[in-house]
DNA sequence: GTTTGTATGTGACATACATCACTTTAAAGG
DNA sequence: CCTTTAAAGTGATGTATGTCACATACAAAC
């Protein structure tokens, strides 16, 4: 059976059997339990990782104590904090597992060596970063043009599984809604 | 005198005399008086505009007539429907000139040409892209945290020459406020 | 220079959403 | 299984911001 990372590289980009032998070199597997981080806020975010299996979330606390959630991540998402990670600089951001999780991780160094390598990868990265870019903008679309409830409804629509996996607390804190209004959306 | 386009790809990236020469060739320059567009909704990107002299603005128009604006240019900063471009698709979004402007563009088909045959450029991108997506979270944070006060105070830190030349109502299209709302947040 | 349009300010009022307090329900942990 | 903690719902109330209406001040157009 082919490997879930290759199905989701190949979505991209085709890629020979030596190719995918040699990328997954520069990945490691882990795993974590629920509750468990990933990444600490100060820490540099120096490993990129891939969601085999469970989900996890990228979010800051402010000083209210105000959770706001900047990404989920489920099977076949990447998740790292990206700014910390290509400026190697302290995050802002904590990366936590909301369920346990089996994850691959490329370090930075070794992310580094496999695009410099592999011009293949160099472009699926470049790909992704294009279409991480072209989210981020409809988020901020979504959250100038409509109301807690009609970006709660795209939510739902967009990714229906994640209401069956996280607590609403937390969609709400993606949503940038308390979780009270959010609990009133749907009456 | 050194060539703006040159200073601003050696801001990353070293580049010798024929190889900004190579570069150029693939950019047209471009006049545009202040109201005239460099994009309509509906039309596909096939060009992506770096600011010479001028400002510009990337915005839609919700059905209630309500305007949003996603981005302002001004001298030395890229521009166009980045997922238009990118996937070759229309747009939804409208870019105008707020004032006399002269511009550069490449086209898609150009800019493809330029990354496949010069490794540099493709990096040179490949870090642009990387660098938007890092601001555009930035914004998403700044709305999801921040009242419309601090956005403006942010905003106004960030790009003070910005209030001096575009309408106080277009600062209020891209923060997200009423242009009421805005007027009032001095006092 | 008069006219027309655009930008800006401001009062009155409406409303979406936040906050606080409390209850109910469900899940996690020993 | 029982205890503790987290999740979710709901009323009462506060507040930031939107909307509508109108006035003033410029700037552009003819």
């Amino acid at each position: 059976m082919t490997h879930p990372l290759r199905r989701h590289i190949e979505e991209i980009i085709p890629l020979t059997d030596e190719e995918f032998t040699y990328i997954l070199s520069f990945f490691q597997p882990i795993t974590k339990r629920k509750h468990q981080y990933l990444l600490q806020e100060g820490e540099i975010a120096n490993k990129e990782y891939w969601v085999v299996k469970g989900c996890v979330k990228s979010y800051f606390i402010e000083d209210s104590g105000k959770e706001h959630i900047l990404q989920f991540a489920m099977e076949n998402w990447w998740i790292t904090d990206y700014e910390s990670f290509v400026k190697q600089l302290p995050s802002k951001t904590a990366i936590d597992c909301i369920e346990d999780c089996e994850l691959l991780y490329i370090t930075y160094e070794n992310r580094d060596k496999l695009t410099a390598s592999m011009h293949k990868m160099e472009r699926f990265w470049a790909k992704k970063s294009k279409m991480g870019r072209i989210a981020l903008q409809k988020r901020i679309v979504s959250l100038l043009q409509n109301s807690a409830k009609e970006r709660y409804d795209q939510l739902l629509e967009q990714y229906p599984t994640l209401f069956q996996r996280v607590p609403k607390k937390m969609i709400a804190a993606y949503l940038g809604v308390s979780r009270e209004t959010l609990s009133r959306l749907n009456s």
